[in-house]
RNA sequence: CAAUCGUUUCUUGUAAACC
C-alpha cells in the first residue's frame, strides 16, 4: 500500500485527480486495503481544494470501515478548518482530541498557533506555546517561524526579533524562512540597518538568499532614499550569482525616484530595455511620480502615452498618481474629471483617490464639493473620518 | 527494521493621510 499511497499523493500534488482516483480503484481491485495514510492523503487533498464537507464525509465512511483516523488526520482537518477561516470549528476538533487523551505532537500545535496568528490573537498563540512546554513538547523551527510571522503581521517587530533570538537560545538554527521574515519586517519598518545586519548573519551561516530577499533589501534602501545602499546590495546579489529581475530594477528605480534624479531613473529604464526586462506598469507609475515631483507635466503626459503604446493599461495607482499631479497644482476640476473616468473604468477602488479630491477641494475652500465626495465615499463603502 | 500522509514565507515592487 505504500507504493499506491505514494502514487496517489504524487498525482494529487500534480492536480491530476482522475489519475489519482484510478490508482485508488486499482488498489481495491487488487484487494489492497486503503489504510489511514490513504485516507489522510485524500482528506488533505479535499481540504486543499476547499471541500471541507466532502472531507468529513469521506472520513465518516472511512470510520465505518474500521479506518480510525490518527493524529495526522485530525491535524489535516484542523488545518482545513483554519484555511476555511473557521477557527471555532478547528478548536472543536482540537478539544475532541484532547478529551480522548490522544497524545499530540508539535505539528498540531503549530497548526493551532498559525490559526491564532491568522486572527491576530497572539495572546492565545502564546499560551499554546506555553502549553507545549508544559507537556514537554518542544517547539521547532516552524513553531518559531509561525510566531514571528504572526507578530510581524500585527506590526510587533520588537517581539518578532525577540522570538528570533529566543529560537537561537533554544538551540534551533534560524533557517532561510526565519531570516526572510525578519528582514521583510525590518525593511517595511524602515529599519534598513538592522535588516542589513540580519543579511550578514544569514550569509555568515551559509544561507544563500532567494531573489525576493535581495529585492526586499534593495527596496528597504530605496524607501530610505539611500541609492548607494541599494546599489551595494545589487552588486552583492550579482556577486552571489543571482540575476536581477523586474522587481530588482523597479526597486532601483524606486530608489532614484525617491532619493535622486529622474534622469537617473530614466537611464535605468533604458538599461532595462537593453537587458530584455521591459519596464512594466509599476515602473511607469514610479516614473510618473518622479516626473510629477519635478514638476514636469509634459513628461508625465509622454510617459502615459508611451505606456499605452507598449500595450499596458493604466491601473488604480496610475490614475491615483495622475490625480495627484493635478491636485498638487491645485487643479481640482481636472482631478475630478479623472476621478469620474476612473469610476467608469471599472477598476477596483481604494480610499486614496477620495482622500486626494477631498483634501484638494478643502484647500480651495470648496467645502460643498468636498462634502459631496465625502458622501460618495461613504455610499461606496469606504469608511472615512 | 525501514520507506508513503499533516504545519511556517501576504515569495519581492509603486500612490494617500497623520506627522
Amino acid at each position: 500500500s505504500v507504493t499506491y499511497n505514494t502514487l496517489i499523493d504524487g498525482y494529487l500534488r500534480l492536480d491530476n485527480v482522475d489519475k489519482a482516483l484510478d490508482i485508488v480503484s486499482l488498489m481495491t481491485q487488487r484487494s489492497v486495503r486503503p489504510d489511514v495514510v490513504t485516507c489522510n492523503i485524500l482528506v488533505d487533498a479535499l481540504c486543499n481544494r476547499g471541500l471541507l464537507d466532502s472531507a468529513k464525509k469521506l472520513l465518516l465512511e472511512g470510520l465505518e470501515e474500521h479506518n480510525a483516523g490518527n493524529l495526522i488526520t485530525s491535524t489535516i482537518l484542523i488545518d482545513g478548518c483554519i484555511k476555511h477561516g473557521d477557527m471555532l470549528q478547528a478548536l472543536d476538533h482540537w478539544n475532541g482530541i484532547s478529551t480522548k487523551g490522544i497524545s499530540v505532537d508539535q505539528v498540531v500545535y503549530n497548526v493551532l498557533i498559525k490559526g491564532f496568528c491568522l486572527v491576530s490573537d497572539m495572546k492565545s498563540a502564546h499560551s499554546y506555546l506555553c502549553e507545549m512546554f508544559k507537556k514537554g513538547i518542544l517547539p521547532d523551527i516552524v513553531t518559531y517561524n509561525t510566531l514571528i510571522s504572526g507578530l510581524l503581521r500585527i506590526g510587533n517587530i520588537r517581539e518578532a526579533c525577540h522570538m528570533h533570538t529566543k529560537m537561537s537560545l533554544a538551540g534551533l538554527v534560524p533557517d532561510h524562512i526565519s531570516y526572510k521574515l525578519i528582514i521583510r519586517g525590518l525593511c517595511l519598518q524602515g529599519d534598513i540597518l538592522k535588516a542589513a545586519e540580519h543579511l550578514n548573519k544569514m550569509l555568515s551561516v551559509g544561507i544563500v538568499p532567494e531573489p525576493p530577499v535581495w529585492n526586499l533589501l534593495i527596496n528597504g534602501y530605496a524607501r530610505c532614499g539611500d541609492i548607494s545602499g541599494a546599489y551595494a546590495v545589487k552588486e552583492l546579489m550579482l556577486a552571489m550569482g543571482a540575476l536581477p529581475n523586474i522587481f530588482t530594477y523597479n526597486a532601483l528605480v524606486h530608489a532614484h525616484v525617491k532619493g535622486g534624479e529622474l534622469a537617473d531613473a530614466l537611464l535605468l529604464k533604458q538599461e532595462m530595455l537593453a537587458n530584455g526586462i521591459p519596464p512594466d506598469v509599476v515602473t511607469y507609475n514610479m516614473l510618473i511620480h518622479g516626473a510629477c515631483k519635478s514638476g514636469n507635466s509634459q513628461y508625465v503626459q509622454y510617459l502615459v502615452r508611451d505606456m499605452l503604446c507598449k500595450g499596458y493599461h493604466c491601473d488604480l495607482i496610475t490614475f491615483t498618481e495622475l490625480m495627484r499631479c493635478f491636485t498638487l497644482r491645485g487643479k481640482c476640476e481636472e482631478a475630478d474629471v479623472l476621478f469620474s473616468k476612473m469610476q467608469k473604468s471599472g477598476l477596483t477602488f481604494d480610499h486614496v483617490p477620495f482622500q486626494l479630491i477631498i483634501k484638494s477641494y478643502c484647500k480651495k475652500g470648496k467645502l460643498a464639493e468636498a462634502y459631496q465626495v465625502y458622501r460618495l465615499m461613504h455610499e461606496m463603502g469606504f469608511v472615512g473620518r
